[in-house]
DNA sequence: CTGCACCTATGAACCGGTTCAGAGTTCGCT
DNA sequence: AGCGAACTCTGAACCGGTTCATAGGTGCAG
């Protein structure tokens, strides 16, 4: 699921409308029981005489009961929902993140709620707000901003899983990738292949592993002993997106003629990818172009792209698991990924022409 | 936000911990007013003298308070939820169509929940079973089955709309596309091109839009004068994913060499793409290959893909200002939007050898 | 000074599924 | 038949924010 939130849903229309739902206590009295035999019906049918239990089934697909999550949550105190807060689930690396936490909670009657931050600390906060007032029974998120304010997340009855988290949170658990290390690799492959004038294509300072990865980047720069002041050019956008992606590349191109473009992200590399190529600029002849997470269309593309590696799936597993064995209500466990680059056709020699 | 269901949450650990969450009790206490305002305080600040206000919000803040939407939602019968029932939330086309949706109820205090069915029916039935049970106020459907059982669903406060769906739906209003026009499009322009041997790759028979692109390449290929029996081959896949897109083709092509290939779907399309480059045929030389929804990444594969596009990001708004406006409650209401084929680089003339 | 309209604040009742202590049954065994 | 353990079933109390009829307060016109 995708959240999003905003400011007034008060006006609703008048509803004259009398018909009330069916409510356990219907189911009941039609099927001649107490009211708590059918929520042990619901809940705990091994409990219930066969017979009774049969009664009461057919009760309620009489009636088409359909009970009310918000009523047993608030007694019962479980929401049976497990909040997921991600950058964007619309770029195929989450979505790959979340195929593998649904892979987990599968079996668990646990519904997953998800959304999105676009990068913006204060959808984030909106986000946690809401799914903690929802009452969600583990947490999920990849942070985008420092999280200042966890308590009233932090004691949700599964706990909370921290993804891609640079600082180590200071409750639940957390499951991270060497950034830093992919980043180093990244670069690294294109300072050996001669370049010396990279574009650096990064999000925003304020995401956790944003800085990581510009960390990796002027690692890789001072350890083949370049200054970063000579070879690197840095570009910001505020979403990672390919559409940003693009933009960005189309309005640096009238300044600097870079002979490599590196993205944080491979949305990002595939609009710079569209950018180049309407240019008439070819990939990698003229400019080499690195992304970043190996999502499953930069092998198709053409030239298809060089890029990191990152287990995605994997991560979602191990995020679900961390809930379901108790290690992220615990706290404590870490886990750390390692990416790996896949070298393709995007990269290439430095031209001879450059500086 | 993506919803996945499951079977058993009751594991929960014994929970010896004693303290209360804050609730409006604890704030009305120290704020030295009634519950009743404070409740008033969050749901109609207008209503209380601003003076009263600062001294609930003081309190609110300085307790922490984070109230329990299940609690609110019980009485008010309002959860400011609105559910969203995808296909696929990985597959571009259907976040853009949710990024719309966002980007109309963004100002509305309404949270989406948004699931994925991956074309099962019983995944269908289960995440509309859950949704209901949330209690959410509105409902936004692809549907991918008749729905048989609409009656709990149907009486959300904002209403329900169907999107896709073949068969107008007996509640709610409905927003849809030219399916068979476009699938007709699409084959039409393979026909012309001289093709005479065409797989098609379609999702299953269940699904409408499945059904109604179908019956598109159908009437297109009567319209020439050909017989589908000697024209195509169907090719069925359970999920329409970049992956079995790759195994279909893959598998395909041990039996047949048709001259072009046409998918229901880009995702299907570029996993094609994928498999005839890897058995080392040219594209569009010795096949051709057609996608559908014209998702943005196809733009910049090599060769660029030719494809249907599908106004995605118009429908969602579309949908969520047909849910403030009632018109989802009240029902009736019809848009049908129409395709249009964008042709690019990845179809050209039969090859000459071809049957 | 009284009356009336309007604005605020109050708190008991309520929404509907779950809990749990206790009553009622069933059944095996002596 | 008699007895206790084990199993079923019962229903009042409860979770916590919202509702709404009512009470209290303020200000202005008569």
């Amino acid at each position: 699921m995708v959240l999003a939130t905003g400011a007034d849903p008060s006006d609703a229309t008048k509803d004259s409308d009398v018909r009330r739902t069916v409510g356990v206590r219907d189911v009941a009295k039609r099927a001649q029981v107490s009211l708590g035999t059918v929520s042990n019906v619901i809940n705990t049918p091994d409990s219930v005489r066969p017979r009774t239990r049969a009664r009461v089934e057919k009760a309620m697909s009489e009636l088409g009961f359909v009970g009310s999550r918000a009523a047993g949550q608030l007694r019962s105190r479980k929401s049976g929902l497990v909040g997921v807060v991600l950058p964007d689930v619309g770029n195929p690396y989450w979505a790959d993140v979340l195929r593998g936490v649904e892979s987990v909670l599968e079996r668990q009657d646990l519904t997953l709620v998800v959304g999105s931050t676009h990068q913006d600390p204060s959808r984030q906060s909106r986000l946690l707000r809401a799914l903690t007032q929802q009452g969600v029974d583990g947490l999920l998120v990849a942070p985008i901003d420092k999280l200042r304010s966890w308590e009233p997340f932090g004691d949700r009855r599964l706990g909370v899983v921290a993804l891609e988290s640079g600082a180590e949170p200071d409750v639940g658990s957390s499951i991270s990738l060497d950034n830093v290390g992919g980043a180093r690799q990244a670069i690294t492959h294109l300072l050996e292949l001669g370049h010396r004038s990279v574009v650096f294509i990064n999000g925003p300072r304020s995401v956790p592993w944003c800085v990581e990865r510009r960390e990796g980047v002027l690692a890789g720069i001072q350890a083949a002993g370049l200054k970063a002041s000579e070879v690197l050019i840095e570009v910001e956008v505020a979403d990672l997106t390919s559409a940003n992606g693009l933009t960005a590349t189309d309005n640096l191109w009238g300044v600097y003629q870079p002979t490599a473009v590196m993205c944080a992200n491979d949305l990002v590399a595939l609009g710079a990818l569209l950018s180049l190529q309407r240019r008439g600029l070819r990939v990698p002849e003229d400019v080499s172009l690195i992304g970043y997470d190996d999502v499953e269309f930069v092998e198709a593309l053409r030239p298809s792209l060089t890029t990191v590696r990152q287990p995605s799936f994997e991560v979602g597993v191990i995020a679900g698991q961390m809930l379901l064995s108790g290690a992220a209500r615990d706290g404590g466990e870490r886990e750390l990924l390692t990416p790996s680059l896949i070298v393709r056709q995007s990269t290439g020699p430095a031209p001879r022409a450059s500086m």
